[in-house]
RNA sequence: UCCUCAGUAGCUCAGUGGUAGAGCGGUCGGCUGUUAACCGAUUGGUCGUAGGUUCGAAUCCUACCUGGGGAGCCA
């Protein structure tokens, strides 16, 4: 008998048909004379239910073992059901109680736990229905981006976890040392001396691959990262970690107009990979989590992004009768609640907001002729709020310059970077985007520390 | 970090100054097709921690810890 993924069995498995599977009990029902037993493997939402008849060999000693949370491996026969909730059940001939489950404390149970317990066992909750569906869109959304890029030609480029560049513009950093913490070397006016540490210098776990994505696409032209990024910020919230995933594609030869259209092919993109190979996962989070997240699929996927200017949004929101906590104003940044205005009661769907002023935005991004704003855009979503934060580079030396100094930052420092607009210049340009807001957009999850399976925020890294 | 709400049985919660409760779960029993099965019984608690007020505190006060929601920062 062969083994077989429950997913394959429940979609294409037939009667009569020799199988083996194995997986976990999820639960089992006892009536007078026969147990059903429903047994999960992760590969799909739904169960595989196995009927065990009285007669069985050993029926009672076995049923005892069968227990929430035990693993098995069953082999038998399916056949179509005869009760409703499923096309075909498997009848079995051998089963195995791989590992017991003591019933008494093992913590999941056959009823809906809470997330903020769930976070507790987190050793544990990817075998319930909603973290297993969780992973498995997180699993096809890094599918998909692989997928859009690699088709258009895009390098994936792996850029460093570590860097000693203190002035990626973004946030807390992470310290790393191998110093012994307890006895750090000092120099003679008592600083920390970096010389005797590990790379010589202070080093840091990376904020982003941005600038050395700018390397490489200065290289091979269409690039991008997905990987793990870090911020030692003090960030309380359902929408922030302290290590989350981030992607982040660099275009040579590329203005902010190419940079608007691959950011919104690339999100349709992966709503349409998602919704096409995970689609009773997204059933169940439209039913169980957040009713609106078929919409809000089909919104992305078959409407254009509204496409406004900063100056236009901020006219938008002086405009309209609502009241703000925070002021408007032309040169103050967007607050959370003007960003939510816009995308979930002005145009109710992603807004794309560009053209910033140049003081609220970072160094690198490329000066309009204005001499006012920049070539940024953002990307803010319903719900979450900006999920996609990019610009076009700043590619002429002498303006890159100007701004390095403006923003206080040492010239010396950015030496390699500065140096990619001294030999071979292009226009180009990126954007990044938090993979785990991405899921939690998707699946309509309203904490982050559910769609990571190990989340790491302030005073929480346990598993 | 700030604002705000909460912490009582394994889980979800009720109890607002006078003998610690329910549902679910677990256990035992019943039931020939269940779907979070159902029915009956039973089990289960240093009321987040430390102080304080009071004859008496889960309940009132203070501090701290932890968690949720919101904000800032951002992705």
């Amino acid at each position: 008998m062969e083994k077989r993924s429950i997913i394959e069995l429940l979609r294409h498995g037939q009667p009569d048909q020799a199988v083996t599977i194995q997986g976990w009990v999820r639960t089992k029902r006892e009536l007078k004379g026969f147990a059903f037993m429903e047994v999960n493997d992760g590969s799909a939402l739904a169960n595989l239910q196995v009927v065990i008849d009285g007669s069985f060999p050993d029926y009672e000693a076995v049923l005892k073992q069968i227990t929430i949370g035990a693993s098995v491996a069953v082999s038998g026969r399916l056949k179509a059901s005869e009760g409703k909730g499923q096309r075909i059940e498997l009848l079995p001939e051998s089963l195995d109680v791989v590992g017991g489950s003591d019933p008494e404390t093992y913590p999941l149970q056959k009823k809906r736990h809470s997330f903020e317990f769930l976070r507790e066992i987190g050793h544990l909750r990817s075998r319930t229905n909603t973290l297993g569906a969780v992973f498995r869109v997180r699993n096809a959304c890094a599918r998909a981006i692989h997928d859009f890029f690699q088709t258009q030609g895009f390098l994936w480029v792996h850029t460093p976890l570590i860097t000693t560049n203190d002035c990626e513009g973004a946030g807390e950093l992470f310290h790393v040392t191998n110093f012994d913490l307890g006895n750090v070397p000092k120099t003679d006016k008592g600083a920390i001396d970096f010389s005797q540490d590990f790379f010589g210098k202070p080093a840091y776990l990376t904020v982003s691959g941005q600038l050395e994505a700018e390397v490489m696409a200065l290289a091979f032209s269409n690039v991008y990262t997905f990987g793990p990024t870090f911020r030692a910020e003090n960030s309380n919230t359902s929408r922030h970690l302290a290590e989350f995933w981030m992607v982040e594609p660099e275009m040579a030869f590329c203005d902010l107009i190419g940079n608007m259209d691959l950011a919104e092919a690339f999100l349709k993109h992966i709503f349409n990979y998602v919704l096409d190979t995970c689609p009773e996962d997204m059933e169940f989070f439209n039913q169980r989590i957040d009713q609106s997240v078929l919409a809000t699929a089909d919104n992305i996927i078959n409407n254009e992004f509204e496409r406004i200017t900063y100056t236009e949004a901020v006219r938008y929101l002086e405009q309209c009768d609502r009241t703000f906590d925070y002021p408007v104003a032309w040169g103050l940044d967007l607050q959370s609640e003007h960003e939510r205005y816009l995308a979930e009661e002005l145009f109710k769907k992603p807004v794309i907001v560009t053209d910033y002023p140049t003081e609220i935005k970072a160094f690198y991004m490329r000066l309009s002729d204005d001499g006012k704003t920049v070539a940024a855009m953002d990307i803010l979503a319903p719900k979450i709020g900006e999920i996609v934060g990019g610009s076009q580079r700043e590619e002429r030396l002498d303006i890159l310059d100007q701004r390095i100094q403006a923003a206080q930052m040492p010239l010396d420092d950015l030496w390699w970077y500065r140096d990619l607009r001294r030999y071979g210049s292009v226009p180009h340009a990126g954007f990044g985007l938090g993979f785990e807001r991405v899921v939690q957009f998707m699946t309509g999850m309203g904490n982050i520390r559910d769609v990571i399976p190990f989340p790491r925020s302030p005073l929480s890294a346990e598993f």
